[in-house]
DNA sequence: CCATGGGTGGCAGCTACTGTCAAACGGTGC
DNA sequence: GCACCGTTTGACAGTAGCTGCCACCCATGG
């Protein structure tokens, strides 16, 4: 993931502030809600001031969310990096995939934090709301991989939403199930539903 | 809409109440942007407390985004009372179609409200977790219909979304087109993206 | 006439979040 | 070693959203 670093000392400091600040959030908040668990408990378990956690993240959510951040990123370039030859359908696919299998990689941690944001609907806004960031990504990317104009024409838009429709039911049906789907079904069978829909155009 | 009322003079009373407070928010609000305005101002405008303002909604962003909850009702009930013969695609074009009508009745107004929500991240996060509701109501309406349990299938979850993803598309862009696009046509147009997968069952 | 219940306002309090400032830290040149 | 400087941090005060509580008003009904 990470390229080379050449990360100063300091940026590797803030790295390490950042990931306490998360673990310990995470650590509350799977264990006593979200609601129940304040600001100052967790800059207490990190060791940190409240003022700093506000440094470091804009708002209680975004402890938990801001990763998305970068996975949104990488959904948009995975899909630049496909072979413009290739249909939508597996291209999208390919690029959703990305983020899910960075679930894939730490399922038991993964797991619990889609359940507590899918539960929590405070998280959930905020997760949505991020997503809105990664369709118009998608959708702008979609419209000049096949030549349209960015916002004129239904068709990128829609697909974007159709692939994050996709994702979204992938991670509601894998929290459901409590991790016992295997998120490679789940993705082929929601992808399996909007084939017809992508290919068609 | 309202059948017989038979409502109680108190019933009125507070349905007045809410709607002033409506009103003089949307009116701040339209004209500062939401995070400029605050509860006080709003409060002043309509000549009530603070406190009966939270006894009429959970949030500030509740007071824009309330509304919403009567039309996902309404979606639900619209595609229940189509005929069961009726494909999946044809059915939920007409559910999705009623909060459109919605729209199309009072243009002016609607269209600002919608452009506010859709262009506040705080409003649209509520907005999108509202949305969520409409879509489980949906889903378990379509899977009902089809005779499937609630949860074990797939294509009830997508065609949900898939129908949300429409509504979504057809506000985003008359919201963009500063409502000079008809909503009949571009609800036409996101539907007509849509049905190959909807009615591949 | 009083009793009862719903709606209201005022107040005190909690919590998320922000602006500001002074102190601490880490590296740089002398 | 020491003065200089940018960055990071903590403490404090302040704002705003939101809630619990209680006293009060007022319409209804006996």
């Amino acid at each position: 993931m990470a390229s080379r670093p050449e990360v100063s000392l300091a940026q590797r400091k803030r790295q390490l502030v950042s990931n306490e600040l998360t673990e310990a959030a995470l650590q509350l908040l799977a264990l006593k809600g979200f609601d129940s668990v304040t600001i100052d408990e967790i800059v207490a378990a990190a060791g940190v001031s409240q003022r700093t956690f506000f440094r470091y993240f804009r708002s209680k959510e975004d402890v938990v969310v801001q990763f998305l951040v970068g996975m949104g990123v990488d959904l948009r370039a995975d899909l630049a990096a496909r072979p413009s030859a290739e249909p939508p359908s597996v291209a999208l696919r390919h690029a959703v995939w990305a983020p899910i299998a960075a679930c894939a990689d730490h399922p038991d941690r993964t797991l619990r934090v889609v359940q507590l944001i899918l539960r929590t609907p405070a998280l959930l806004a905020r997760f949505l709301e991020r997503q809105e960031q990664w369709r118009d990504d998608l959708a702008t990317e979609l419209a000049s991989r096949l030549g349209l104009a960015s916002g004129s024409e239904v068709y990128p838009q829609m697909a974007a939403r159709m692939a994050l429709a996709a994702f979204g039911t992938v991670l509601q049906r894998w929290s459901d199930s409590e991790g016992k789907e295997e998120l490679a079904d789940l993705t082929d069978q929601a992808f399996a539903v909007i084939v017809p829909a992508l290919d068609t155009i």
